[in-house]
RNA sequence: GGGCCCGUAGCUUAGUUUGGCUGGAGCACCCGGCUGAUAACCGGGAGGUCGUCGGUUCAAAUCCGACCGGGCCCA
């Protein structure tokens, strides 16, 4: 620190930053670590792939500290990191509808109209838009991945090797075309996947309609119920459960009607006439007359079939199955074989089918559907129910369920793999393995692939007239198959690709590719590979290997976690990774999730500026992450003051101390002699092996309570106790002694916080270390991780702990006794022998005792009992009826005087600060006080001038002029006070 | 509707696996002390229906059940 800043104290943490990120990238620091050692033992590791068409939120910064933490530990033990590349997700929704969004565009007719080509070209420029936002707010935060060589999944390479892979699965039989009912958004006119479908739950009111279905020449009717009057023009079946009882109820207006006995007091309050009771298998085979003549006649259609999954907890216990629209539905429609009718069209408006609501979307068409039922007498009850219902994630429309064609990765067909290899992997949390993860993968239902959208990943599969399916696993085979050269600067997305025309390898007949795109989690679940171009180009990709760690927040469970696995399992038969270490998500400070969509939002560049990237990290690792963290700008604002605040000036008063006499760096472990020194040192050792157990174990947060523990120890008890060491003179032994302790435990100390705050440790290794902020590989992140910093003495830290306790009961009894700590007391009794850990810190550690308790003396006395210490004279401070520790209730005459010297001492030099007064300026002080502290003075009069740079150092005992320099103090009644004047510069200090 | 996690002082939380001393700490607050590194530190004080109810037990924050509330996941 220049000379002209002396005495200004500790840098804050965004300066420090400042410092730090003007140093790192003057020499190129990241750039030559990212990587870490060429020849090292390799550490396979992902970034799972933001998208970016969008700005990050402050939640963001938590997985990335955690990823970050583990790969800076990973390179300071010497390992290569395959890969530190950062990565982009590309494709997808989220692009599209910026795109609709700026051209209004709402159907894939305009889409189309617009030109898909021109689309997808937008969809490539705005892909990236917030790119360079989120690249900044790594560089804030310390987050240390390769920005300049990313992975991104719409690249051409990138998608030659997803293209591999589903190829792979294809040639394997688990890649294939299905029929199923799946979530369909009508809006953007594609299935979506169920965790996209998790999204956008949402409570609202929906119609909730009894409808009569006239039993077939009888006098009675069928009552079953719905929330989605529109699916009752694809009403083919009535299903009941087989063992449900059913009763036949006289309404009184003529016909009967029939529902589940459990549903009966659901629909009538009052006794009710039941005419019958009657087993659901009864039912079955009976025919009704459908609510709607829009499905036409069909074998078997408009009867009663039996199936379990009726109950009769709500509605009826009678179902009404519309195959086109429910899973079971279709199940149960395909059992029968009454075929699948689906008046809607792509975006969910009904045709000419349904001649009533032709050309109404689905939901709309719900209140023209139920007045119709009411006017044929068709309507038992119609009324309002709140329930949740999905919306799509994106474009917030009402999804619907239909029966559609798709694409599936048969991930059912691997259930036994996927729950073997996931059992095969650490989990931080450990129960998110078995739990939430591992209930998952046990229900795994196939993974529906296919999107009808257009800019992703295209399928690459291509069918001929005959049906015949071709899926290619590289451009070289499309140039192959098409029979013409790929231009140079091919690209392989949506119209390009579409263009293309095969000749089927089986019939020779033309084939065309199937219109997909392929869900984008499968493009990032291929990301290990996919960013390495495998298998088309060499690079450190080894199929055998699993990734040695992943990191990601919560919600990543259902999403890339999940897709890593699948296609881990399935391409390479082995588990994906085999640490993973999760967190929760970052809430605001009322407990709701991050969301740009809902008020004020906590803006991470101005945050991490303002702030500083490590109290930002260090709040998600002093917390436990695995929780959710409740952050407002007062969380951020305190965090890392106790722990950060307090190391920074333990760090500034080294160096001033050190700077002041030249003292040099200490770059080994000095031996030392002195109790404090050997104590510091041994906590130093226990902080490096609980650091390194920790980030062995993938999980920080007992490395990071660990640097807690020890930053307050150092500061509180080390430093406090030190200083008298620290303020001899220059080449005094313990003051050699203490600086050598303190400068290389500092210097240790920053490489143990290197992964955890990695500008703070640079900052302490460069300012401590020997040849500050000079080159590239001088960086603390290059130094390497301690193998063994000291020598770890259990008994000496015991025995420190006991006397710490001591110093409290100490305390204590000053309190009681009512004699403040500067007057000395004649002695401290402890009661009983010490145990050996205390005693082992001998004769130095009893000198600690006296001297921050301020006693002349520590004697020891028997434990029987404190009857030699009488209450007038003593107190004592008792532990379960047996005396621990006394203290004198009263100092003697000299012992008072002493006090009031060292008191009025204490004030002139509070004085001098305050008068804004250098360490080295001298100046001249007249003291006024009454008989006995003016004697006092006088007495030391040598030693306070020498203090407080003072000549001439005058006591007085008559009252001072008034004036603007005099001082005045009362202290316990007793008034004193002084005039301080500053004497010319230039005076030979002292 | 089902699953997982959680509920302890105004706030942040330890303790719950394996029941056992007076439920421990930090922030904030009040009183006092200490301080030429500190946004600190030290002593004392005040602040707790350990979400609610019931059960098991000599003994429950801890184990069991039900319920209430929050978060996430699934439907």
């Amino acid at each position: 620190m220049p000379p002209d800043e002396e005495g200004t104290g500790a840098p804050t943490a965004p300066e420090i930053q400042r410092r730090v990120l003007r140093y790192w990238e003057e020499h190129g620091v990241p750039d030559r670590a990212y990587g870490g050692t060429p020849d090292g033992p390799v550490f396979r590791f992902t970034e799972g792939p933001p998208g970016v068409n969008g700005p990050p939120h402050l939640g963001h910064t938590e997985p990335r500290t955690l990823k970050d933490v583990q790969l800076r530990y990973r390179r300071m033990r010497g390992a290569r990191i395959v890969s530190a590349m950062g990565g982009w997700d590309c494709h997808g929704l989220p692009v599209e509808l910026a795109i609709e969004r700026k051209h209004g565009l709402k159907s894939h007719r305009d889409i189309e109209s617009f030109g898909v080509e021109r689309f997808c070209d937008e969809c490539r420029a705005t892909a990236l838009t917030y790119a360079d936002v989120w690249r900044e707010m790594s560089r804030r935060q310390g987050f240390w991945l390769d920005y300049d060589h990313p992975y991104r999944t719409m690249d051409a390479p990138y998608i030659e090797s997803v293209w591999w892979a589903l190829k792979t699965l294809f040639d394997r039989g688990l890649l294939d075309k299905g029929h199923y009912v799946l979530p369909y958004c009508p809006r953007c006119e594609t299935t979506l996947s169920s965790h996209e479908v998790a999204q956008g739950y949402r409570e609202v009111s929906d119609p909730s309609v009894t409808v009569r279905f006239p039993l077939e020449g009888e006098e009675r009717d069928l009552l079953a119920w719905t929330t989605t009057p529109w699916t009752l023009p694809a009403n083919l079946l009535v299903v009941a459960h087989p063992d449900l009882e059913y009763s036949v109820v006289r309404t009184g207006d003529g016909r009967d009607v029939v529902l589940a006995t459990q549903a009966v007091p659901r629909y009538f309050s009052g006794p009710v006439e039941v005419v019958a009771r009657l087993p659901g298998a009864d039912l079955a085979g009976r025919g009704y007359v459908p609510p709607f003549d829009a499905a036409g006649p069909g074998d078997g259609r408009y009867r009663v079939v039996l199936d379990d999954f009726v109950t009769a907890h709500e509605g009826t216990g009678l179902v009404h199955s519309a195959p086109s629209f429910g899973p079971d539905d279709y199940r149960i429609g395909a059992r029968e074989k009454v075929g699948v009718f689906d008046p809607l069209d792509g975006r969910g408006v009904f045709g000419d089918a349904v001649p009533l609501v032709r050309g109404k979307p689905f939901k709309t068409a719900d209140p023209i559907l139920v007045a119709d039922l009411a006017e044929r007498g068709r309507l038992f009850r119609s009324e309002t129910i709140r329930h949740t219902y999905p919306f799509c994630w994106r474009c917030d429309h009402a999804l619907l369920y239909r029966a559609i064609d798709s694409w599936f990765v048969r991930t059912s067909r691997v259930t036994d793999a996927l729950v073997r290899y996931n059992r095969a992997s650490r989990w931080v949390p450990e129960y998110l393995r078995d739990g939430r993860f591992g209930n998952f993968l046990t229900e795994a239902k196939d993974w529906a692939l296919s999107r009808s959208r257009y800019w992703g990943t295209p399928l690459p599969v291509w069918v001929c007239a005959k049906g015949h399916a071709t899926c290619l696993g590289s451009f070289a085979e499309l140039a192959q198959l098409s029979g013409a050269p790929l231009p140079a600067d091919f690209d392989p997305h949506r119209v390009t690709v579409d263009r293309v025309v095969l000749s089927c390898p089986t019939c020779g007949g033309e084939s065309r590719r199937e219109p997909y795109t392929v869900d984008v989690w499968f493009d990032s679940g291929c990301a290990p590979f996919a960013q390495f171009h495998y298998p088309f180009e060499p690079g450190p990709f080894d199929p055998a290997a699993p990734l040695d760690f992943v990191s990601e927040a919560i919600d990543q469970t259902r999403g890339w976690y999940y897709t890593l696995l699948v296609i881990a399992t399935m391409v390479f038969d082995r588990p994906a990774f085999r640490a993973n270490l999760t967190c929760e998500f970052l809430l605001e400070e009322t407990g709701r999730k991050m969301s740009k969509s809902r008020g004020r939002v906590l803006e991470p560049l101005e945050l991490l500026d303002r702030i500083g990237g490590d109290p930002i990290r260090w709040l998600f690792l002093s917390q436990d992450f695995t929780a959710p963290i409740r952050a407002g700008e007062d969380t951020l604002e305190k965090s890392g003051h106790r722990t950060l605040g307090a190391l920074r000036n333990v760090v500034a008063f080294h160096l001033e101390n050190a700077r002041a006499d030249r003292l040099p760096p200490v770059l080994t472990a000095p031996t030392a002699s002195n109790v404090l020194d050997r104590w510091l040192l041994s906590r130093l050792e226990g902080l490096r092996t609980a650091s390194t157990g920790a980030h062995e174990s993938f999980d920080p947060r007992p490395a990071a309570a660990a640097v807690r523990e020890f930053v307050d120890d150092l500061s509180t008890w080390y430093l406090r106790r030190s200083r008298p060491r620290f303020w001899a003179a220059a080449d005094r032994p313990e003051r050699r002694a203490a600086h050598a302790t303190l400068a290389f435990v500092l210097l240790e100390l920053s490489r143990l916080l290197a992964p955890l705050l990695p500008f703070t440790a640079e900052w302490v290794w460069q300012e401590v270390g020997e040849r500050g902020w000079s080159a590239a590989d001088r960086s603390v992140h290059f130094a390497g991780w301690p193998t063994e910093s000291a020598a770890r003495d259990p008994a000496l830290e015991a025995g420190m702990r006991e006397l710490r306790d001591l110093v409290e009961v100490g305390r204590e009894l000053r309190q009681r006794a009512e004699v403040r700590s500067r007057i000395p007391l004649a002695e401290l009794v402890l009661f009983g022998p010490a145990s050996p850990e205390l005693a082992g810190l001998g004769t130095e550690g009893t000198a600690l005792l006296a001297e921050e308790l301020n006693v002349k003396r520590v004697v020891r006395a028997s434990a029987e009992s404190a009857a030699g210490y009488p209450e007038s004279a003593w107190v004592v401070r008792e532990d379960g009826g047996r005396p621990v520790a006394a203290l004198p209730r009263r100092p003697s005459p000299e012992l008072l005087e002493e006090g009031w010297a060292r008191e009025v001492g204490r004030r002139l030099q509070q004085a001098r600060k305050e008068l804004g007064l250098r360490y080295l300026d001298p100046v001249a002080v007249t003291v006024s006080a009454p008989e006995p502290i003016a004697r006092a003075l006088r007495r030391r009069s040598t030693a306070l001038a020498t203090d407080l740079l003072a000549d001439p150092f005058d006591v007085v005992e008559t009252p001072l002029e008034p004036g603007p320099d005099i001082r005045r103090w009362d202290v316990d009644g007793v008034a004193f006070s002084a005039r301080i004047v500053r004497r010319a510069t230039g005076a030979a200090p002292g």
